[in-house]
RNA sequence: GCGGGCGUGGUGGAACUGGUAGACACAAGGGACUUAAAAUCCCUCGGCCCUAGGCUGUACGGGUUCGAGUCCCGUCGCCCGCACCA
């Protein structure tokens, strides 16, 4: 046997099948070992799974392997995040049903990640457009809505009048619908939230206790949240707006600097601007103009800053004789803060390019150190930085801190007509999340439009509000709005005729529970809550960086939601969070240099070196090729590798070894052919020589024997890799355990090589061999399977305990001291490791070199770093 | 613009809280075996100096320290996030 070949598709069918057969990786709610719930971001049902899925779950599944070989209860399920636009983009442009599509991919892909040989929970599959779970989702809306925690309103969306559709900002490119080329429009429609921002504090405090996430991410929730504090201040107008106001409501974080005010902005949705417009037809004009530009285009960062005058006029509530011109201005977002502001041009640079623009005052309230107030001046830039108030009444000679105090406190105690002219707010950036999508292929909104009773609430009973089967997609817009009966139905207040919401829900919904219904798939409710607060937070989640905002946050959201609601009891759903890096590979495109010819993808060229220099041409036509640069696999560039090829030809073991090894794994890694090679060569030398010591060795019996120096120094190793890579698996150091078992195979081999005649040589190669097995085993487990039973054992590997590493043999009874002169290493010293601090020094000091380098003198300093170093200065 | 991160051989990367820089792998070169190829095995592999050995070296310039890839300041370069948030 050991000179046979290890023919990885064979065994890795066959091992498959042993896990399947004896329902290894089937989880049980009723366990009573202390649980584990690891997870990866469940993927989309696109078609074929790509090496990015590879990744992602290979490195789930050794955390999920490594924890139940460390006796937890493992969870480590898998589903299909399976509503969304690729579905119904497929049905028009096929002609194919989006549910028909949608599970013929999930059927594929499923085959393909039962190749890989990972360790899920099959039996808790879902996808989440079964209607088992869009049932229990639309259960989970009705309890939102009763709490309070879903509300309607109009909301300004992007519009694309040509596929009648809704767009997100990242489905907007170039102010045009992605798809269909036409120009956005901006339009007011009603819509369904989730209040999230009910939450905003909660979610950005809680962000301290997530210990276990990128500091990265923390950072972007934080970012988005963008908690701001500030004032609210009231200025009276001199005469009424039309609206009848009379003050104007501005939200500032920079009350100190209102000595500095030169006027006020509305922004171009403001209702005052709006009504302004009615009976002004340039500032319609130029709202119009406002609203055509997108909102989420860095275009905009350039865009000049305008205006219109309004004419209004408001008192400064500081200063009665100051009054203020009221522009329109483009600058100025509706949904942050009032939607209106008080411009200070001296130190806000956007105010200041405006009040440039239009000759507006500018006037320095804060002036830095050792400036001179008399001749201080603002330029083009906007003086933003720290300083003294001057310029400002009772404020002057304050600190900006200590002025948005004194000046919050003032304001707060003055009264205008029915209340306080100012009160101190906490702003936050976070908006609420619209859900509504104008789309056929999601979970449908289960509310009712009745023309006596308005919205209604579906009745739970009447749940699932399911989707129809027979629509079309001949016409743009969505289907459901244009079926003949599924609209219809009688109002379940009212018994009278009334209309379905048509509008499903953002597939971010699907995404943000099913962590929770994992963990008791099938019960009738959303979820069982003793269940889900058993098993839930998730300890280790892992997914891609590009989800750090949104699924994230949430998620978070929801889980907050559900709590409220008792569907669990816990607020954070994700205790560990791991990112993990890109798959990448080089770029091909015919002809030479610089030709931009058209993508072609790996498998169709060859790669020649000559002289150092790569080159590559057609394998058809010998054309030239050029290399480009190293990119994220994507279709579009055609520099993907089918992960069903690989394992085709190297086994998944192979693949799943090279994507763990090399680059750390919240890195990008390079996929290329000779790394795999290398993976493929290395399980082929690893079954060698377990092939061969099994057959040379017998399997050790119970008692350690009496140890030969070289037999010590082999079962050290292993012992040492073992604590090593260990640690290694629990840190997700994925990269850093391949390493320390390549090198334990080095040894092994070498040891092995050297002859077995040495005392309890025997007993330390059979030793080292199977923990190196075991420590493969969570990386390559059909290889570690293979060789375990090989080696004699009638258990399965999957289902055996970690090995404990033997704490007197990691560390040594000699420590070798690197000796150091003046910083210098120069040489080594060995001695007990029980060597105290003046055995050492006196060990060194005798050191020939030390004795040379000291020419007769002592040294002026002699450091002992007690297991560590040696440095003498002279 | 604001916020964050990174910069180590030909390449991917090791180096725990400051303590022998370059582990491990890939590529390359040389050799063994072979009729040949593949596979396998052995050797070399940051730069410089003639070797023993030494000098130098972690983007660049300074600093702290007995000792800096690691800490601090500045410069350059690359990457990511947010983007008119008042």
């Amino acid at each position: 046997m050991a000179t046979e070949r290890y023919n990885a598709r064979e065994v890795e069918a066959r091992w498959q099948k042993t896990w399947n057969d004896k329902d290894v990786f089937v989880t049980h709610n009723d366990d009573p070992r202390d649980k584990y719930y690891v997870l990866e971001m469940f993927p989309y049902p696109s078609g074929r799974i790509h090496m990015g899925h590879v990744r992602n779950y290979a490195m789930g599944d050794v955390v999920a392997r490594f924890k139940r070989a460390k006796g937890f209860n493992v969870l480590h399920p898998m589903g299909w995040d399976a509503f969304g636009m690729p579905a119904e983009n497929a049905a028009m442009q096929n002609k194919v049903h989006p549910k028909d599509w949608t599970y013929e991919n999930i059927a594929t892909m499923r085959e393909q990640l039962k190749i890989m040989g990972l360790s899920l929970d099959w039996s808790r599959e879902f996808a989440t457009c079964d209607v088992a779970y869009y049932k229990q989702q639309q259960a989970l809306f009705l309890k939102f809505l009763e709490a309070g925690l879903v509300y309607r309103k109009n909301a300004k969306v992007n519009w694309d009048p040509v596929d009648m559709t809704v767009l997100a900002n990242e489905q907007v490119i170039d102010g045009r619908g992605w798809r269909s080329g036409a120009l956005v429009e901006q339009r007011e429609l009603t819509q369904w939230f989730f209040k999230i921002s009910d939450y905003s504090e909660d979610l950005l405090e809680a962000i301290e206790t997530l210990d276990r996430w990128p500091d990265k991410v923390r950072l972007m929730q934080k970012n988005w949240i963008g908690r701001s504090e500030g004032l609210r201040v009231r200025f009276e107008f001199i005469e009424a707006a039309p609206t009848g106001d009379t003050t104007l409501e501005i939200f500032t974080t920079r009350p100190d600097t209102l000595y500095g005010a030169s006027f006020m902005g509305l922004s171009p949705d403001h209702p005052i601007s709006v009504k302004l417009a009615e009976t002004n037809p340039e500032l319609k004009d130029f709202i119009d103009e406002c609203r055509r530009v997108g909102t989420s285009e860095e275009a905009i960062e350039k865009a000049e800053k305008k205006g219109i005058d309004t004419g209004l006029k408001v008192k400064h509530p500081l200063d009665a004789s100051i009054e203020l011109p009221v522009y329109v201005a483009n600058f100025i977002l509706m949904d942050y803060g009032t939607g209106a502001i008080f411009a200070c041009p001296a130190h806000d640079q956007r105010d200041l390019d405006f009040a440039r623009k239009y000759d507006l005052s500018v006037k320095p309230v804060v002036l830095p150190k050792d400036a001179d107030p008399a001749t201080f001046e603002i330029g083009d830039e906007a003086y933003t930085d720290d300083g003294t108030i001057f310029n400002s009444d009772f404020m002057s000679g304050m600190t900006i801190a200590d002025a948005k105090n004194a000046v919050a406190d003032k304001l707060e105690a003055i009264k205008v007509e029915d209340g306080p002219q100012a009160e101190r707010q906490v702003n936050y950036r976070l908006r609420d999340w619209g859900i509504s999508r104008q789309r056929y292929w999601g979970c449908p909104i289960p509310v009712i439009h009745c023309d006596d009773c308005g919205v209604v609430p579906e009745k739970d009973e009447n749940l699932p509000v399911q989707l129809p089967d027979d629509i079309n997609f001949d016409k743009p817009g969505n289907p459901l709005d244009r079926h003949p009966t599924w609209r219809d139905t009688t109002c379940p207040n009212c018994g009278k005729p009334a209309k379905r919401e048509t509008d499903t829900m953002d597939t971010f919904v699907d995404s943000s529970w099913y962590f929770a219904r994992f963990t008791a798939p099938d019960c009738d409710q959303p979820t069982d809550p003793k269940a889900a607060t058993d098993w839930l937070p998730v300890d280790q989640y892992i997914g891609g960086i590009e989800h750090a905002i949104l699924h994230l946050l949430y998620s978070r959201f929801f889980t907050r939601a559900m709590q409220k609601v008792g569907a669990l009891d816990l607020k954070e759903p994700f205790k560990g969070l791991f990112t993990q890096g890109m798959v990448t590979h080089e770029t091909y495109r015919r002809g030479g240099d610089g030709s931009n010819g058209e993508w072609v993808s790996p498998a169709e060229i060859k790669i020649e070196e000559k002289n150092g220099q790569r080159t590559a041409s057609m394998l058809d036509s010998g054309e030239t090729v050029s290399i480009g640069s190293i990119e994220k696999m994507s279709k579009s560039k055609k520099n993907t590798v089918d992960p069903t090829d690989i394992i085709d030809t190297y086994g998944a073991d192979t693949a799943r070894w090279f994507m763990l090894s090399d680059s750390p794994p919240e890195r990008d890694v390079i996929w290329t052919e000779d790394g795999v090679q290398g993976a493929w060569r290395f399980v082929q030398r690893v079954w060698r020589l377990i092939g061969e010591i099994a057959e040379k060795t017998e399997p050790r019996n119970s008692s350690v024997p009496a140890m030969s120096q070289k037999a010590e120094d082999l079962r050290r190793a292993a012992h040492k890799t073992l604590a090593a890579v260990s640690n290694d698996l629990e840190g997700l150091g994925f990269n850093r355990a391949v390493a320390r078992l390549y090198e334990l195979v080095n040894t092994l081999s070498k040891a092995f090589n050297e002859g077995l005649e040495d005392q309890g040589k025997e007993y330390a190669v059979r030793e080292t061999v199977d923990y190196l097995v075991q420590m493969m085993a969570p990386m390559m487990p059909h290889l570690a399977e293979e060789c375990w039973s090989a080696l004699g054992h009638d258990s399965l590997i999957s289902e055996a305990a970690w090995p404990e590493a033997d704490p007197s043999l990691l560390t040594e009874d000699t420590v070798t001291y690197p000796i150091q002169i003046n910083g210098k290493r120069r040489g080594e010293l060995s001695i007990s490791k029980e060597a105290s601090k003046e055995e050492v020094e006196a060990a060194t000091l005798a050191l020939d070199y030390v004795q040379k380098a000291l020419d007769g003198k002592s040294p002026k300093k002699l450091i002992v770093v007690p297991q560590r170093i040696v440095n003498v200065v002279v």
